[in-house]
DNA sequence: TCTCCAAGTGAATATACGTTCACATGATAT
DNA sequence: ATATCATGTGAACGTATATTCACTTGGAGA
């Protein structure tokens, strides 16, 4: 009825971005076409004439997923010079990035994303390598830098970075958000960070 | 036809592991009623005999999963005296848990699982704390010991050592199996316990 | 050996969801 | 002002899957 007409690339983006809002909000049960048709003011069919299909709508998320994650990587890279804080800051910009968007664990740890096509699984190790390729470099600068041990594979220490939020992430969102996933990352640090240096 | 009958007890039992079976062959979505039955030789209906609907075999499957991470904790206990070689043997076999068995990680991170019944979030919730609490048992024993540095929350910790599998295990599954988790564990695990002792 | 109830069967039902299609409409370019 | 095409609509279809129910059957105990 009311409904204006918009072109399909602001209806891609729209839609994407619903995606994920109602993946935070429902969980991945809650992306159905017509919810998330209706959540930009469509109807299910519409929906059709900006993607092919559910799968397209799987792949657009994914991408904005990499997008965030690595939008987060180029800020603390502008916001500090010392490797060390670049990967403080990046925690916890990731602790926000996890809060404020559910979706992106949900996604991440859930397998709807690639059963139906085994490619998506690829493309999500892909985004996630990705990342941690940029993490491992600030951990290479450090060592290069001297505030970082060197006898140790900066890719292995970026993998163990994921893993200061991860658990936690998970905790918190079993527990209904009780865990308090800030204070255990900056704990966490703290160690990790005091076993980097020496 | 030739399906032999046996005892509500013994096909519980049957049905719960050839769920955690299918799930780690198929994944959550090749959980379905019919092919469960199929797999322990009945039809769908006759699963209703012995649980009142999916729900309650999900819950099985939980409980089952409770069990084994605790069967790994009192193994580890056993094997060994001193906390930190209970920790390595505890983080190995956790990750043979995994490798052997993709239904855990699988569970653990899909909401399918309690989506329907917020209950049972709180259900897996309860099963985590409560390996988390035997390993930060762990390490209190280790800085009562001596052989841990005191500084430190136990239950943080804790939480960091799963830290220490969790990502690795993802990256292990979206690779196809390439990624080496076992490698991966020693080399983080090298870096987590030299940074304890001091 | 007979009886009876727990365990197994097959067909039917209900629901949820992705997808398609013939038709309507509004913005834009001429 | 009008034509055109991208965008939006409503209804229908197909499929997958959990659940129910009237029934059969096998085996343990009287």
């Amino acid at each position: 009825m009311a409904t204006e007409k918009l072109d399909t690339a602001t209806r891609r983006e729209q839609i994407a971005e619903a995606a994920l809002a109602l993946i935070s909000e429902k969980g991945m049960q809650g992306l159905a076409i017509a919810s998330l048709a209706r959540r930009v003011g469509l109807v299910n069919s519409a929906l059709y004439r900006h993607f092919n299909g559910k799968d397209e709508v799987l792949d657009a998320m994914l991408d904005l997923i990499g997008d965030r994650l690595m939008a987060n990587v180029k800020a603390v890279r502008r916001e500090s010079a010392r490797p060390l804080d670049q990967l403080r800051q990046l925690l916890m910009r990731h602790i926000r990035l996890i809060r404020e968007n559910q979706a992106l664990p949900r996604i991440v740890f859930s397998e709807e994303i690639y059963s139906g096509k085994p490619e998506r699984r690829t493309k999500l190790f892909n985004i996630i390598s990705r990342y941690l390729t940029n993490v491992s470099d600030i951990f290479s600068e450090g060592q290069k830098n001297g505030t970082i041990r060197s006898d140790t594979d900066p890719l292995v220490l970026a993998v163990m970075f994921l893993g200061l939020i991860q658990p936690a992430a998970i905790l918190w969102h079993l527990s209904n958000n009780k865990f308090d996933v800030t204070k255990h990352a900056e704990k966490a640090w703290g160690i990790f960070a005091d076993g980097l240096s020496r």
